[in-house]
DNA sequence: GTCTATATGTAGATAGAC
DNA sequence: GTCTATCTACATATAGAC
């Protein structure tokens, strides 16, 4: 029905330079609006303005409102789904593969684009909101079920006796708690009162979750 | 600037059973809608379709999208927090308060009331909602919040030692995974092959959480 | 309280000049 | 490729008859 390529498939030329330039300006934009406001809450005018463009170019370049939203969730999904694999590579070739270091491998790439370029923190809650939304099920199935089917494999290598659908119910909480820590920032702060510094937030839940995957039955 | 409350404060009568009963249909349609879509997603008129009413009803009844919003949200929030903190009290009562039947009193009442009455199913997907969208993050303080705070102290007393802002964040990301676990039964599905009963799941969510929370530092 | 009709705004998408 | 102007649809909200 909807696909990620919003020019005709079949088209003469290379796109320009200025065009390329365009489009990334429009993606960039197009990732925070639907970052603070979900699919439905954002607007292609507000899409537009944040870019600098006019309302049509937006539907030029983006291919229309869906096609667009699809284009932003998985422009960063291969770069991230990369990091998270080499860093697995490094393990398994170290000899350091345990559960820890494992779940490291998936949940610190995201912390460290991030801190690379703060764009990634709005990549992560439009992640969030896709995930949540029954409707981009299938976007986030091709973005990122492959990734997870690999990591998902070794950990029921590390957990033997584990069934698999437990240790698939354990993949999906540990990705809703990074998630969680990713988007929730504000909420911890209420709770808990002051902030603890990223580096520690992240070993707490990298140990939250390795504790949860292994904890005895 | 909102208020949770459609009608004039100092009306003179207390509404009909008739009136009553087309606000509770207006009240059910709105949760089920707004589950499924989402607050920007949701129309006044998809509410008022799904509750057989015409469209002018819902408003009256309402008092607009916004406070409908809200008014869904808190319906459910008062018998759900009194199910948790009875549980809670039963526990004390019975001196068998550890990790993880704190976990459980926290957990479980979700469930069962899905178990009673299947709109709760909804509830939760509305509440997902509404926790993961910064807008509506004065209505999870007002309606999660205090009860939130009772069972992270309780958290913080059984894990000494643990400070309080890491309880925090293992509390949030307990929190996380049992939305995810109402929530994502298809994610879980797609990854795991075959579900298991849900009965096995609770209870290994609450062991995940346990884990988790009381991990060795 | 209820329902119909309508006011007003804004959404996504496109046509066509440049 | 870019930008302006416009089309069509549908959103929330309200006014006013019953």
């Amino acid at each position: 029905m909807t696909t990620t390529e919003p020019f005709d498939a079949k088209r003469k030329r290379a796109p320009s330079k200025r065009s390329l330039a365009t489009r990334k300006r429009i993606l960039d934009a197009a990732e925070k609006v639907f970052a603070d406001r979900g699919f439905d809450g954002a607007t292609i005018r507000d899409i537009a303005s944040e870019a600098g463009e006019p309302v049509g170019s937006v539907h030029h370049h983006g291919g229309g409102k869906e096609v667009l939203f699809h284009q932003t969730v998985a422009r960063r999904a291969e770069p991230l789904s990369r990091a998270r694999l080499d860093a697995l590579t490094r393990l398994r070739d170290e000899g350091a593969l345990t559960m820890e270091t494992l779940l490291s491998a998936f949940i610190r790439p995201f912390f460290d684009l991030s801190r690379e370029d703060p764009r990634w923190r709005d990549y992560a809650r439009l992640v969030a909101f896709a995930s949540a939304d029954d409707r981009w099920q299938m976007i986030s199935q091709e973005c990122f079920d492959p990734t997870a089917e690999v990591f998902l494999s070794e950990i029921v290598g590390l957990a033997p006796g584990v069934p698999r659908h437990e240790a698939a119910e354990g993949f999906v909480f540990c990705v809703s708690a990074m998630l969680a820590l990713l988007t929730s920032q504000g909420r911890i702060g209420a709770l808990g009162g002051t902030a603890a510094p990223e580096d520690d937030q992240i070993q707490h839940l990298v140990r939250f979750c390795a504790a949860g995957l292994t904890a005895r039955r």
